[in-house]
RNA sequence: ACCAGCCUGGCGGAAUGGUAGACGCGAUGGACUCAAAAUCCAUUGGUAGUAAUAUCGUGAGGGUUCAAGUCCCUUGGCUGGUACCA
C-alpha cells in the first residue's frame, strides 16, 4: 500500500518550489485558457462537488500542457456579498478578515487536490487594486451614456431594513427573518443592456456553448416581434398602448387588461368609480412576488376598471379596461389587448368573469380543393357522466367510428340542428347543452355525391339527461350501429380529422392558438396568421394606429445595491452640478474601515451614515458635495474576472495589450447550468461593451461553455449543511488520499450530470490506484511494449485522448482500468509498458504517478512530458468476432480475421449450428451483413 | 404553467441505428489466515434448465427499420431554470 500523504505532500512541494505550472506569454506556444467559475469563498469550505468540478479542469489544463498548449489555468476569488456582510454585523470585524480567513481555507483545500492552477495570477474581486478597475469599468459606461439613475421598485424588508432579491423575499416574506416584506421605490443606478439584446443574441453564433445554454440565453432574452396597438379611451385624449404579436387577432379583442401599476389608475383616478376596490386590489399584488402572479396553476384574479372605456381602433367598439396582476409592468406596456378565444391566459380570464369571446380564427381540416361547394354543418359530442362514455356512431366498413354530425338546414341554427340530429340519428331525447366550441373550416370530398364541399362546422358538447330513447328516424341508406365508448376509444378510433379535432375542442378548455383562416375580421377574411399580420400591420402604419415594434423581456440591469460590502459606486452628486464621476486620480474608493455596518432606517447603505466618507467637495466646482453610497452587484466583479488573470498585476488597466492579445478569450468555461443566463449574460454585455470601446480584442469573451452535474449526498439529495450530508474533501483526502479522490470524482459517472456520493466507489478507485502501484513488482528487462498488450495499449492511447478532448472523464478512467485488468494478466511487463500506463493516467492521479516514474526510473518527470501518441496501424486487432443473428436477434457469433469478405461471411454464418436450427425449414428472404460486425440472416 | 434536461441490473453508470448492462461498487462462494482486515480467484439482469439454449428485459403505449436504449409520435414521472412575455 503506498503512503498517499507523504507522496502528495512531496511532488505538490516540487510544484510549487519549480513553479512547474506558472505560465507567462510564450508566442512560439500555442495557448490554452482554461477557466472554471471562481468560488464565492464561504465559511463551510469546499465540498466534493466543487472538488469534481475544479478536478475536471485540471485534468483538462494538465492534458493540454502535456498536448504541448501553454495553458492559463487560474484562480481566485469573488469575495464581496451578502454572507461576509452579515457575519461582519454580527462580529463586528470588517468584512475584508472574513474573506481573508476564508480564502486560506479554501487555497488550502484546492492545493491539497494537487491543482496545476498557476497560483502567481491570484486575486480576489474586494482587492482594492481589483475593485478600482471595476470602478474606473462603470466609469467608462457612464461615460458611454450606458448608466443611468431610475426610480426601481425593489424587495423590502421592513424588519431588516434591507433589499432583497427576489430568490430572498420567496412567497412575499423575508427569507431571513420571516417578515412580510413589501415594494420600495428607490432611485437607482441601471446599466442600458437592453440596447445589447439583438447583439447578445447575434454573438451565440461566435461561440462553441452548449444548445442547451444558447436556448436558455435565446429565451431569457426573448426577443418578440409584433405590433403596438393604440386603443382610445373614450373620452379622453390618451390611448393605451399595448404590444402584441397577434395582431392578426384584433377583431377578436373582447377587453383590455392593464398592470395593477399602470400609471392611468394614478391619472384617471377620479373617473374611476370603484377606486377603493382598485386600491385593495393594487394592495394585494404589491405582496405577490413576479413568480406567484405568473403562476398559471393559480387562479386569475381581477377587478374591472369602472368609468373607463377603450375603444378597439380596428371597428370601434368600445370594450371594458381590466386591472390584473397576471399583466405586468416590466413587461411590453403594462397593459394588454385580450383575445379570449386565441390566448389561454385571456381565455381562462374571460371565462372565470363570463367575459364574451369572439373567434376570428378558423382552423383548417382536410384538403382544399377548387370548385368547393360551401355548407354549414355540426358536430356534437354526446357525454354520460353516469358512465363517463361518449355516443359514438359506427359505420364499420363504411367509414368507421364518428361522433354526430349533419347539415344544417335552411333557417335553422346550428344548435337546433345539432339536437334535431342527435334526436335523429340515436333517438335519445333528454340532454342539454354543455358548451359551444370553436368551429372548423373543413374540406372534404363526397363519393356518394361525386363534388368537393367546404363546411364551416359547429361543435358541441352536450350531456346526456335520462337514457330516455325514441325510434331513430334513418333513411335507408343509413346502416350503422350506436355506441357508448369511453374517451381512449374514441381518441384511438375515431380517424376522421373534422370529428378528432371536434372532440378535442369540446372536451378541453383551452383557447384556439394554432394557424388557421380568419373569419369576422373584416379587410383580412380568408388569410391565414402570417399573412394576415401583414395586412394588419400594413393597416394599422397607415392608420397611425399602431406600428410594428420589436419587443425583449430582457431588461436593464439595476446596478444598485443598498450594501456595504461591495464596490462603491465611484459617483459623487453636487446639488450645483448633478451627477459627477470620481476622478480618475481618485480611483479606488476605497470602502471605509468603520464599527458598524447596520442599514440605515432609510433603506440606504450603511456607507450613508459614514458621514466624513460620504461628505466631499465636488469635483468640478468645489462645493459641498456627496458620494453615492450604493454599492455595485455580487456580479460585478464577476463580469471581468477572465481578463484580469492575463495580466493580473498591471496597476493601471485591465490587463496589457499584449497578454489580452495573447490570451485572448477562454477556450473553456466551465460552470453551472444556474448560471446560464444571468452571469453568463452579464459577463457577455460587459465583454462587448468593452469590446466596442477598444479595450479588448474579442467581443465575444468565451469560445466553449460546459456545464458540470452536481455531486449529490448519499442519500440522493443536494448537498446542504442543514441536511448534514456535506461530505468535506479534506477527510476523503486524510483517507485515501488526492489521487482516490480525483480519480474517484472523474469516474463516478458522466461529467455532466448529477451524481450521488458512495464512498465505496472511492474505495474503489483506491485500489485500483493500489494496484497501479504493485505493478512495480511485475516489471521485467525487456525493451519495447510487451508483444501481446501492443494493442491494447494503443487502443487505450487513443481512447483516453479522444475522451478527455469530449470531457468524457469516467470512460477514461474505465479504459485505464481495462488496461490495467490486462497487464495483470501478464506475467511481468517492461518499463514502457508500465511508462504509458501512468502516463495517461497522470492528468487524473498527478502525484502518484510522479513517485512511480521516479522509483522505477520510467523516464523525465510526466509533468514535462509530452502526451504519448497511438499508431493507428495498432489499434485494429487481427480478428473480431462476427456476430450472426436470425431475424434480428442473435443466435450465433464467430472469431473471424479482420479482412473477411462478405460471401465468406454470409457463409461461415450459415455454418453455425444454432444459426441452422433456426433457419430450418424457412425461407431465407433477404442476409443483411455488415463487414467487420454482424451478419443479419432474415427468414420467413 | 412554461422552457430545458433526464429516466438502463441491488447501486454509480457503458453502449457511431448493429452482441444491452463495458468499467466500478455491492453481493455470493472459494483461497490465504488461529481469526479478522487487506489481497487474490470465481460467479453475479429476471425466469426455466446440470448444460447447450430458450424467453423476458433500457418509465409506459404506438410507429419507422432487416435491426431501436438510440430515430418519430403519444404519454407518465423526476430534476433544474423561469418569465402568465401579451
Amino acid at each position: 500500500m503506498y503512503n498517499h500523504e507523504q507522496i502528495e505532500k512531496k511532488w505538490q512541494k516540487y510544484w510549487e518550489e519549480n513553479e512547474t505550472f506558472k505560465v507567462g506569454i510564450d508566442k512560439n506556444k500555442k495557448r490554452f485558457y482554461m477557466l472554471v467559475e471562481f468560488p464565492y469563498p464561504s465559511g463551510v469550505g469546499l465540498h466534493v462537488g466543487h472538488g469534481r468540478v475544479y478536478t475536471a479542469s485540471d485534468v483538462q489544463a494538465r492534458f493540454k500542457k502535456a498536448r504541448g498548449y501553454n495553458v492559463l489555468f487560474p484562480m481566485g476569488w469573488d469575495a464581496f456579498g451578502a454572507p461576509a456582510e452579515q457575519y461582519a454585523i454580527k462580529n463586528h470585524i470588517h468584512p475584508s478578515e472574513a474573506v481573508k480567513e476564508n480564502i486560506e481555507v479554501f487555497k488550502g483545500q484546492m492545493k491539497s487536490l494537487g491543482l496545476s492552477i498557476d497560483w502567481s495570477r491570484e486575486f480576489s474581486t474586494t482587492d482594492p487594486e481589483y475593485y478600482k478597475l471595476t470602478q474606473k469599468q462603470f466609469l467608462e459606461f457612464y461615460k458611454a451614456g450606458l448608466a443611468y439613475k431610475a426610480e426601481k421598485e425593489i424587495n423590502w424588508c421592513p424588519n431588516c431594513k434591507m433589499g432583497l432579491s427576489n430568490e430572498d423575499a420567496q412567497g412575499g416574506v423575508c427569507e431571513r427573518c420571516g417578515t412580510e416584506t413589501t415594494k420600495k421605490l428607490k432611485n437607482q443606478w441601471v446599466l442600458k443592456m437592453s440596447k445589447y439584446a439583438d447583439k447578445l443574441i447575434d454573438g451565440l453564433d461566435d461561440t462553441d456553448f452548449l444548445d442547451k445554454v444558447k436556448t436558455a440565453q435565446i429565451n431569457w432574452i426573448g426577443k418578440s416581434i409584433g405590433a403596438s396597438v393604440n386603443f382610445p379611451i373614450q373620452d379622453t385624449e390618451d390611448c393605451l398602448e399595448v404590444f402584441t404579436t397577434r395582431c392578426d387577432t384584433l377583431f377578436g379583442v373582447t377587453f383590455m387588461v392593464i398592470s395593477p401599476e399602470h400609471p392611468y389608475i394614478e391619472k384617471y383616478k377620479d373617473r374611476i368609480n370603484n377606486l377603493e376596490e382598485i386600491r385593495k386590489y393594487q394592495e394585494q399584488a404589491a405582496h405577490k412576488s413576479e413568480i406567484e402572479r405568473t403562476d398559471n396553476t393559480k387562479e386569475k384574479t381581477g377587478v374591472v376598471l369602472q368609468g373607463l372605456k377603450a375603444i378597439n381602433p380596428v371597428n370601434n367598439q368600445e370594450i371594458p379596461i381590466w386591472v390584473s396582476d397576471y399583466v405586468l409592468s416590466t413587461y411590453g406596456t403594462g397593459a394588454i389587448m385580450a383575445v379570449p378565444a386565441h390566448d389561454d391566459r385571456d381565455y381562462e380570464f374571460a371565462k372565470k368573469f363570463n367575459i364574451p369571446m369572439i373567434q376570428v380564427l378558423e382552423e383548417e381540416t382536410g384538403q382544399k380543393k377548387e370548385n368547393e361547394t360551401k355548407k354549414n354543418s355540426i358536430v356534437a359530442v354526446l357525454y354520460d357522466d353516469q358512465s363517463n362514455q361518449y355516443l359514438t356512431i359506427n359505420w364499420h366498413e363504411n367509414g368507421g367510428r364518428l361522433l354526430i354530425g349533419g347539415t344544417i338546414k335552411e333557417k335553422e341554427t346550428p344548435l337546433e340542428c345539432a339536437i334535431r340530429e342527435i334526436k335523429e340519428e340515436t333517438g335519445y331525447t333528454n340532454f342539454e347543452l354543455v358548451k359551444e366550441g370553436f368551429k372548423i373550416n373543413h374540406h372534404y370530398y363526397a363519393y356518394n355525391k361525386n363534388q368537393y364541399f367546404n363546411i364551416e362546422c359547429t361543435t358541441f358538447l352536450f350531456k346526456l339527461n335520462s337514457m330516455d330513447q325514441q325510434a331513430q328516424q334513418l333513411d335507408n341508406d343509413e346502416k350503422f350501429d350506436i355506441e357508448w365508448v369511453s374517451k381512449d376509444v374514441i381518441e384511438r378510433e375515431i380517424k376522421d380529422e373534422l370529428h378528432q379535432k371536434a372532440f378535442q375542442y369540446v372536451t378541453s378548455s383551452n383557447a384556439m392558438i394554432g394557424d388557421g383562416i380568419h373569419i369576422h375580421s373584416d379587410f383580412i377574411n380568408g388569410l391565414n396568421k402570417e399573412d394576415a399580420i401583414h395586412k394588419m400591420l400594413h393597416f394599422l402604419e397607415k392608420n397611425q394606429i399602431g406600428k410594428q415594434q420589436v419587443n425583449y423581456r430582457l431588461q436593464d440591469w439595476i446596478f444598485s445595491r443598498q450594501r456595504f460590502w461591495g464596490e462603491p459606486i465611484p459617483m459623487i452628486h453636487c446639488d450645483d452640478c448633478g451627477w459627477v464621476p470620481v476622478p480618475d486620480e481618485e480611483l479606488p474608493v476605497v470602502l471605509p474601515n468603520v464599527q458598524a455596518y447596520e442599514p440605515t432606517d432609510t433603506g440606504e447603505s450603511p456607507l450613508a451614515n459614514i458621514t466624513d466618507w460620504v461628505n466631499v467637495l465636488c469635483p468640478k466646482c468645489g462645493k459641498q458635495a456627496k458620494r453615492e453610497t450604493d454599492t455595485m452587484p455580487n456580479w460585478a466583479g464577476s463580469s471581468w474576472y477572465w481578463l484580469r488573470y492575463m495580466d493580473p498585476h498591471n496597476e493601471n488597466e485591465i490587463a496589457s495589450k499584449e497578454a489580452l492579445d495573447y490570451f485572448g478569450k477562454v477556450d473553456l468555461y466551465d460552470g453551472g447550468m444556474e448560471h446560464a443566463t444571468r452571469h453568463l449574460l452579464y459577463a457577455r454585455f460587459w465583454n462587448i461593451f468593452l469590446h466596442e470601446q477598444g479595450f479588448v480584442p474579442n467581443s465575444e469573451p468565451f469560445l466553449r461553455r460546459i456545464s458540470h452535474g452536481m455531486i449529490l449526498g448519499p442519500n440522493g439529495d443536494k448537498m446542504s449543511k442543514s441536511k448534514g450530508n456535506v461530505v468535506n474533501p479534506n477527510d476523503m483526502i486524510k483517507a485515501y488520499g488526492a489521487d482516490a479522490l480525483r480519480t474517484y470524482e472523474m469516474f463516478i459517472g458522466d461529467y455532466s450530470k448529477d451524481a450521488a456520493w458512495n464512498e465505496s466507489g472511492l474505495r474503489g478507485c483506491h485500489k485500483f490506484l493500489n494496484r497501479v502501484w504493485n505493478l512495480q513488482n511485475k516489471l521485467n528487462d525487456n525493451l519495447g511494449y510487451t508483444k501481446k498488450l501492443e494493442t491494447i495499449i494503443h487502443k487505450t492511447i487513443k481512447k483516453v485522448t479522444e475522451d478527455i478532448d469530449r470531457l468524457d472523464y469516467n470512460t477514461a478512467v474505465s479504459a485505464l482500468m481495462i488496461l490495467l485488468n490486462e497487464y495483470e494478466k501478464e506475467k511481468s511487463i517492461t518499463k514502457e509498458d508500465y511508462r504509458i500506463i501512468i502516463q495517461l493516467l497522470n492528468p487524473f492521479a498527478p502525484h502518484i504517478t510522479e513517485e512511480i516514474n521516479e522509483i522505477c526510473s520510467l523516464g523525465d518527470l510526466l509533468c514535462n512530458t509530452p502526451w504519448p501518441v497511438y499508431d493507428s496501424n495498432k489499434v485494429i486487432e487481427e480478428t473480431y468476432e462476427m456476430v450472426v443473428q436470425v431475424n434480428g436477434k442473435v443466435r450465433g457469433k464467430v472469431e473471424v480475421e479482420r479482412d473477411t469478405s462478405k460471401e465468406d461471411m454470409e457463409k461461415l454464418a450459415l455454418d453455425i449450428e444454432n444459426v441452422k436450427n433456426h433457419i430450418e425449414g424457412k425461407e431465407i428472404s433477404k442476409v443483411i451483413v455488415v463487414p467487420k460486425k454482424l451478419v443479419n440472416i432474415v427468414v420467413k
